[in-house]
DNA sequence: AGCGATCCTTGACCGAGATCAAACCAGCAA
DNA sequence: TTGCTGGTTTGATCTCGGTCAAGGATCGCT
């Protein structure tokens, strides 16, 4: 059915506007979805990890870009047949339609740390997020959050997905290092040294 | 099938991390969809105007509270009953699944506006938005977007709209009243006099 | 009408985070 | 090794929007 295809780090796979021609599911890598202004800000509306579907399906364009963050491999479908076999296949379509619900819940909670959340609080979060979406994405079972693992985001990515600058997220990184919170071993490495103090510190 | 129920302004219909045991459709009025932090930090996630959707179907708990704006008419259905008669009609799933791509896009662009826009753009961007939503809500035919129009949200709720504070909210509709670019003439009402410059503004 | 509660506006001030700018560092190629 | 390149950290300064604190306006109630 699908065609399976290899994306590299930093190559897109759809541009916003774009009329919304193809639908796709992750099979390894992680991508995210943006969107930007004409200057240039951007803002990472999602992320999307192995197993996760990317597209707009009954739509007429895609609200975002996607872009690889990671070496990655889809499987991507023509919308258009993609809209025609979902139709006729509901256990498809309830498949998706839970999928969009949780994505969904998680965008809101995301809203919340946007709308509402100070750098620290934000940053804490992030990495608590980081730490349960990681864990379970590899192919071990359900091992809890993890204590280690290596961001898929650099510096400025970081800065999009929480709409802070690139400096600030720096600056609260080399913070809570200082503080022995976390430890840094490499430039998107991050050991969660007291998890306790970054549960208070998100909020 | 769902029980009619009427909901006077202010009053809850689901209260975040409720066990989510009903979900509804509402048929008349606005109600807004809410998270917050313990120490009482708000965000608006989302806003539901008639024929819309509420709830969470497939799920344990909802993730936002959910309080009228305005007295609501809601048709109410126990979840799990809902549930069985949706996976049993594949037609109201596929409509289900529409309407939360819809939702989803929506909170995407959203999420730019909190995470990447400044005050104004924020008041400009919701002011338009506003424009074009309750326009489309009244029983007329699509008129376009409204030139005035009462706003369902007082100050504070805008607020909670655009993560802003209300002075600064009340201070940038000042703004915009002294450029001559919209009227004000009650509490809730806006008259846009320069969608142009509006449409500026949001960038 | 008069009164009180609530919402809204306005002002003065402050500070978190943005901006500007410079150094630093890791990775890579020659 | 050296130098280059792109990402990252750090510092100095500024500014937008938040905070604190008074007034005003509007609505509902008696």
């Amino acid at each position: 059915m699908g065609r399976r295809r290899s994306v590299s780090a930093g190559e897109p796979l759809i541009w916003e506007d774009d009329d919304s021609l193809l639908v796709a599911n992750v099979i390894e890598g992680v991508l995210k979805l943006t969107t930007s202004t004409a200057d240039g800000r951007e803002q990472i509306v999602g992320v999307a990890y192995p197993s996760d579907f990317i597209g707009r399906p009954f739509g007429q364009t895609s609200a975002a870009s996607v872009v690889a963050l990671t070496d990655a491999r889809v499987c991507v479908f023509a919308r258009n047949d993609f809209d025609r076999f979902a139709r006729e296949h509901p256990e498809l379509e309830h498949k998706l339609l839970e999928r969009t619900l949780a994505e969904l819940d998680r965008t809101r909670a995301w809203m919340m740390l946007l709308g509402r959340k100070s750098a620290p609080e934000k940053i804490a979060t992030f990495l608590l997020d980081m730490s349960e979406r990681l864990a379970d994405n590899g192919c071990m079972a359900h091992t809890g959050p993890a204590r280690q693992f290596t961001l898929p985001f650099s510096r400025q990515q970081v800065a999009d997905l929480l709409g802070l600058t690139i400096e600030t997220v720096s600056r609260q990184f080399t913070k809570l290092k200082a503080d022995g919170v976390v430890a840094l071993p490499g430039r998107r490495d991050v050991e969660i040294l007291d998890r306790s103090s970054l549960v208070m510190l998100a909020g």
